[in-house]
DNA sequence: GTCTATACTTGGATAGAC
DNA sequence: GTCTATCCAAGTATAGAC
């Protein structure tokens, strides 16, 4: 072993290399947002998980505030890149559903958005990480209104939904189920909710192209034949 | 002006009433929940708030978790009150979400889910908060639950919908908006929200009793006269 | 680039005077 | 019951050695 008391940083002059460093921090970051939370997640406990030490929080990021942020970005980036695989085609509601389920298990099971919602809690007490956050929430916002506007059209409720509406709502119902399963560890409600939104879906997927909807004229933008 | 350095507290020998002190670092706790968050929301910034003594907390309630849980079931208790007044009687969607609407408005003026959202946040640091939280929305989904089963009944959609994970989502999507709706201080998506909701609950109501949905069986419990 | 050491601040919690 | 004073732990951030 090495010196006493110290964890599992390094001694005397073996340097690792920076980028490692930077990768190390943002990670142990994430995880920190999702194990403590945001009011846990400070640079000494940061730095632990990362095996180095308190002051590179500073020396890389320049403060918490600004490495939390970096920590949104990186999971927003990767869910994002796997997101857009996961609905690349898919345009009815039906298979939008199926595909969901799948990316909300892998969501809850890794605790990617739970970085998001502790972030949204914890913007409370500094306007600044307000504004940063609120910034990457409108992206997936108008992620999922794409995805809403290709769903949508064609659809008998294109002319009673708008998709930025929709994303608002899909947004934050995701960011709730998120908080309330993390809350007692209990995902059997997500689960049955899922399931469900699948049987809805088949269901008023069924109504595309059949039988109006209660005498609502299915006008504009029900055409096909779009890019 | 008293002694220097002293906000507003007492000084010498005039004691308040105990139950106003108590009273007072609840309210405090609230509006300190409200404004600076979870992470904010310390025994000197409630005391502050309540123009008393740090020490006050300890002594009335043992520790910060406990005032803030304290907080959260007074709050429980005032809306639980309001709600049930307000959605007494109500017994179509559409009547249901004019009511909601309403509601909805109160709650983001005074901020009220706002101590909620914080607190399952925060919960993340402890263990202890997080059981207490838990029960606390296990009440508010019961509660939706009751309501949800009454609009449900007789409605085509009854057996295509558990109460149980209609109240689920309905807890998830408002404990949702209200956090995105907070962060950047722009009420009008959920307002938008709202009015779309009204429109959707409309023409949905105006199914009930009218042509069947789609070729779905309407079976089981679509009847009336139940217990 | 990384670590040690340290200055400074804030927060939880308790003891004791009044 | 309330306040003062205080201890101790933990956090942010910086300076400087290596």
């Amino acid at each position: 072993m090495a010196k006493a008391g110290s964890t599992s940083q390094l001694q005397g002059s073996e340097r690792r290399d920076p980028e490692g460093t930077r990768r190390r921090l943002v990670a142990a970051a994430i995880a920190a947002l999702r194990e403590v939370g945001f009011a846990g997640a400070s640079a000494r406990e940061i730095a632990r998980r990362a095996e180095c030490n308190q002051a590179l929080v500073f020396y890389h990021f320049g403060s918490v505030a600004d490495l939390l942020v970096a920590a949104l970005d990186e999971t927003s980036r990767v869910r994002m890149e796997r997101y857009s695989a996961a609905v690349a085609g898919v345009t009815t509601l039906e298979g939008l559903v199926t595909v969901g389920i799948g990316i909300f298990r892998e969501d809850l099971d890794a605790g990617h958005v739970t970085v998001l919602a502790e972030l949204i809690a914890g913007a409370s007490t500094s306007p600044e990480l307000g504004a940063a956050v609120a910034e990457r929430i409108e992206t997936w916002r108008r992620f999922t209104e794409e995805i809403a506007r290709r769903v949508l059209d064609g659809s008998p409720f294109a002319p009673l939904l708008e998709p930025g509406e929709v994303a608002f709502a899909v947004v934050a119902l995701y960011l709730g189920i998120e908080l309330l399963t993390h809350l007692d560890g209990d995902r059997r409600p997500a689960e049955g909710l899922f399931a469900t939104a699948g049987r809805m879906a088949a269901l008023l997927g069924s109504l595309s192209g059949g039988p109006d909807l209660g005498g609502v004229p299915t006008s504009g933008r029900a055409e096909e034949g779009s890019p």
